[in-house]
DNA sequence: GTCTATAGGCAGATAGAC
DNA sequence: GTCTATCTGCCTATAGAC
């Protein structure tokens, strides 16, 4: 294995505006709040990312990428789907900890103000979201592991948007330990279902 | 009866903004933007109100009272809970077929950028929700017509989040058709828990 | 690749006439 | 109560030196 490089100034300024953008959205962040926390100046992030639309679509690309890659590894790990189910729901639990929402979550919200490129890739993220899950909740049925009703797309989108509902709530309102409670509730769709 | 009055500047201000504030978030739109729909200037939507930090406040309130309203009406129908249920995910679903969020559901969003007195005025709302509809399923539980296992404040949580994510997921993917999908597996929390 | 300097626009907000 | 006019500040973005 090689040692890992020291991350580019293009990382590192993707690495901000991710952390800022799922806190304030990404209308509540300028060039200027990155390039003081970076010590560098607006003119270098425009070097790296000409417009700020570029650095937004850049930055859904890599968070998608790295979400797809999360949910491989849960796929790869010999466990029930009820636990695959569980630890899809740490991967919000997670970002909720450290006081994020998910990317998508947020820009969702902020939909309408959002540039074209950015809004096909927040919509792409959900359909990718609904589709691994989805797949996940009719291997379970068909193995008698899970139990639920109707189309798994259905449940599917009840998970996810529930989970995404929840972090947004929560991190207002309730905290971790309630986002525990209703995130238990949420996956008992797949369970409890008639 | 007496005849409706015609609505105050303030108010139609208040009605412009909402619906701004709903579609675009607090932070998407401008004095300006109000400023042109109404036909006057920036000027005499500051005179209503001085700054928008206070129009923010004006429009949480009004909201809220009239969300607690639409609770108060849905109490006194003469409905089993679960129909009751199906109102309160109604009021999420009418305002999705306009393309909006729930003022607060956006503002969530925002809330790393709120004023202070927003801020608390978004708790409010959320604590304010919860409190009916886990009233709504004790009391459900205990008439034996609704089942679920736990603390109700939960499973009121799990609901008020389900909606609010549901709507927020499905403004930009998914559709009214499948916010109800989603909408009544949200719901059956409250229905088919063991 | 990073800087200084700056353009051009839009934001929230205010003073003062009518 | 509404207007015109204007201030100040921040934003995205660019030109050009190093």
């Amino acid at each position: 294995m090689a040692p890992p490089p020291s991350p580019s100034t293009a990382d590192l300024i993707l690495d901000a505006a991710e952390r800022r953008a799922q806190s304030v959205g990404f209308n509540g962040f300028s060039y200027a709040d990155i390039a003081d926390e970076l010590k560098v100046t607006t003119a270098t992030i425009h070097y790296h990312f000409s417009a700020k639309s570029d650095l937004g679509a850049d930055l859904l690309e890599r968070y998608t990428r790295r979400f797809q890659d999360a949910l491989a590894r849960i796929s790869r790990r010999q466990i029930s789907p009820a636990e695959q189910l569980r630890a899809y729901a740490r991967l919000y639990e997670d970002v909720l900890r450290e006081g994020r929402l998910c990317l998508c979550g947020i820009l969702a919200a902020e939909y309408q103000t959002l540039p074209g490129p950015m809004r096909e890739k927040v919509v792409a993220f959900f359909a990718e979201n609904e589709a691994w899950l989805a797949k996940l909740l009719a291997v379970g049925r068909e193995r008698g592991e899970l139990r639920f009703a109707g189309d798994p797309r259905d449940v599917a989108m009840a998970i996810t948007c529930g989970l995404e509902g929840t972090l947004l709530v929560a991190r207002t309102f309730g905290g971790v330990a309630r986002f525990r409670a209703a995130a238990e509730i949420v996956l008992a769709a797949a369970k409890a279902a008639a």
